[in-house]
RNA sequence: GGCCCUAUCGUCUAGUCCGGUCUAGGACACCUCCCUUUCACGGAGGUAACAGGGGUUCGAAUCCCCUUAGGGUCACCA
């Protein structure tokens, strides 16, 4: 059927709220570059009372899979980018997102739509079939790559005769679909690079449609677009040049063009992109570090370890991945959110840090919440030029949201955390303990998650505590006059009489002890101790340390300390 | 290689549109000192940039041109 009357009709009823899209591909793990995107693409629409959708691009077959797809929005959820149409989503509030008019929101699922546009295009004339192979195009465009000039489709499809293309028709010969771009040059209106004017000729007949009878990224965006009433788009720089194709598209279609602005990429510090090899090189680096033959116990099995270690293109998923940094204590590069969520970073921190790669807010400001992206959002302040992502930033103002939140708050998002990431070490503190040693934590943590790898000492038994082989260690215990390990000795008794074990009675006994036979210092004294009872030279403050120990363990740990550097 | 975009401290950036208030501001990182029971935090200082060359102008980081450098893109991937 040719007729497009009963086609749904282009968005011209002109209503001022601006309604953005984020339109990713399938893939369980949002990326950063995608976070920032996304962000915003929200605040723009919800700045001014506008709508945020939500599409999901799963047009590849080969990479389309609906578990995976469903995968990132949990990460859109954690950072507070809210959507109101798209795929629902029951977030851990219990509010659901998404669903709204103009589903389905998978492009896999509209495929029936396309179809009428694309009979409409062909009628037009402004697409045809295309029944090349692509083994034949590789040749072509091998070719040009050799002559070191563009490829572009020579539009051989278009020599064949009527009855050629319906013979092939009749037939089945795998066809694709192209668009027939007008001869001319193309001007894209960007509200960020300006206008931009394409050369003719830059943009060849693109294919709409596949063999497969999927519609491509290009013919896809521009029919859900309209349909789901897009007026901003805001995309990765990347796309640039995708628009020209587009625009093409929605002339043919008779559609409005949506208002363009193409965003900076984010790269490494390095200036390579962030991509998820990094991790595997960092974990590939770290285990060739350790000259590792085998795996640790319970991570991953022997056979898979040696194929990984053998073909630096095998890449482990990221389960596995992060289970074996775990066990090496190899702290792997962040690339995806959820990295960042899992290595203890704060969601407004990240939105907030996001934000200032590739805009900025002016007259120096640069600690925000969400609620100021999206009421200060605009197109004017948005970069240009690529950003380098700088974690040591990041991480400080992690850091700087960490120390100015209440105490309680810190406890609690930290209890938390570990319930997700650390569930056997909080498995073996008590309520009480874990309050303690996150209160002592608290000022001196960048993460969330720091607690856990640098407290490793209070979740092995009394027993099989081990010391440190350190130049530090021995300076400790055997350093000074008398030696550290006289002064544990000394001070031994002391503690064994304090009745109450609180951090306020054992800073009495200790401070008196310093008083007494330090001259004051109390790090004479200190240093020892914390040796003595976490195997290491860092810990919390030395009363909390053996306070949230509790006394059985701390005295029993002395002695063993005693013993095992030789009386 | 063709086409397109861009160019301020190591990094993110303010300033550029509407030239003078810029001997270029902030933040992170770095360095020095102070504080300190370890690790951190904190406090006080400091080093550090208008890519280069031509114009226009009384005057240019700001406008124009060239060079150089960086990035994007050139799929039946999105």
């Amino acid at each position: 059927m040719t007729s497009t009357s009963n086609l749904p009709v282009s968005g011209s009823s002109a209503t001022s709220a601006p309604l953005t899209r984020f339109a990713p591909s399938p893939s369980g793990h949002l990326h950063v570059g995608g976070a920032r995107t996304a962000l915003f693409c929200w605040a723009y629409a919800k700045g001014r009372g506008g709508t945020f959708t939500l599409r999901i691009e799963d047009t590849d077959q080969k990479r389309s899979s609906d578990a995976a797809s469903v995968g990132f929005l949990k990460d859109l959820a954690w950072l507070g980018i809210d959507w109101d149409e798209g795929p629902e989503y029951v977030g851990s509030d219990g509010r659901t997102l998404g669903g709204g008019p103009h589903g389905p929101y998978f492009q896999s699922e509209r495929l029936g739509i396309y179809n009428g546009y694309l009979d409409q295009l062909i009628a037009g004339g402004h697409a045809y079939y295309a029944f090349d192979t692509s083994e034949a195009l590789d040749v072509k465009r091998k070719a040009s790559i050799a002559a070191k000039v563009p490829y572009r489709y020579d539009r051989s499809a278009l020599q064949l005769t009527k009855d050629e293309v319906a013979i092939h028709l009749k037939t089945g010969t795998p066809a694709v679909v192209r668009c027939k771009v007008p001869s001319g040059p193309i001007t894209i209106h960007d509200e960020i690079l300006g206008t931009v004017t394409l050369p003719e000729g830059e943009v060849d007949d693109f294919v709409i449609r596949k063999v497969d009878g999927f519609p491509t990224y290009h013919f896809a965006v521009v029919v859900d677009d309209e349909l789901m009433r897009v007026t901003h788009v805001l995309r990765a720089q990347e796309h640039f040049t995708n628009t020209a194709k587009h625009i093409v598209l929605q002339d043919a279609l008779g559609f409005k063009r949506p208002t363009y602005g193409h965003l900076p990429l984010i790269f490494n510090t390095d200036g390579s992109k962030m991509s998820k090899r990094d991790k595997d090189k960092a974990l590939r680096a770290g285990v060739t570090a350790k000259g590792m033959t085998a795996p640790p116990p319970n991570t991953i099995a022997q056979a898979q370890f040696d194929v990984w270690m053998k073909d630096k293109n095998v890449q482990l998923d990221f389960d596995v991945a992060n289970r074996l940094a775990d066990a090496l204590d190899i702290v792997l590069p962040e690339i995806n959110v959820d990295d960042f969520r899992r290595s203890g970073y704060l969601p407004s921190v990240l939105t907030n840090f996001l934000a200032l790669n590739g805009w900025s807010a002016g007259n120096d400001l640069e600690k925000f919440d969400l609620a100021y992206i999206k009421s200060h959002f605009n197109l004017d302040r948005v970069q240009k030029t690529p950003a380098k992502f700088d974690r040591m930033k990041l991480l400080s103002f992690n850091c700087d949201a960490i120390t100015s939140m209440p105490r309680e708050e810190f406890v609690r998002l930290c209890r938390a955390h570990g319930k997700l990431y650390h569930p056997e070490f909080l498995g073996r503190l008590t309520d009480e303990q874990f309050a303690m040693l996150a209160s002592a934590s608290h000022e001196r943590s960048k993460t969330l998650d720091e607690l856990y790898r640098t407290n490793r000492w209070l979740v092995v038994g009394d027993d099989s505590l081990a010391w440190e082989d350190s130049k530090n260690v021995k300076k400790a215990i055997a350093e000074g006059t008398p030696r550290g390990l006289d002064r544990l000795r000394e001070v031994k008794p002391l503690l064994e009489s304090v009745v109450s074990w609180t951090p306020h009675e054992i800073e009495a006994s200790i401070k008196g002890y310093a008083d007494a036979s330090c001259e004051g210092q109390l790090g004479k004294v200190a240093q020892p101790l914390r040796v003595a009872v976490t195997g290491g030279t860092v810990s919390p403050p030395i009363f909390d340390t053996l306070a949230i120990l509790g006394k059985p363990s701390s005295l029993l740990r002395i002695d063993r300390c005693l013993k095992h550097f030789g009386g």
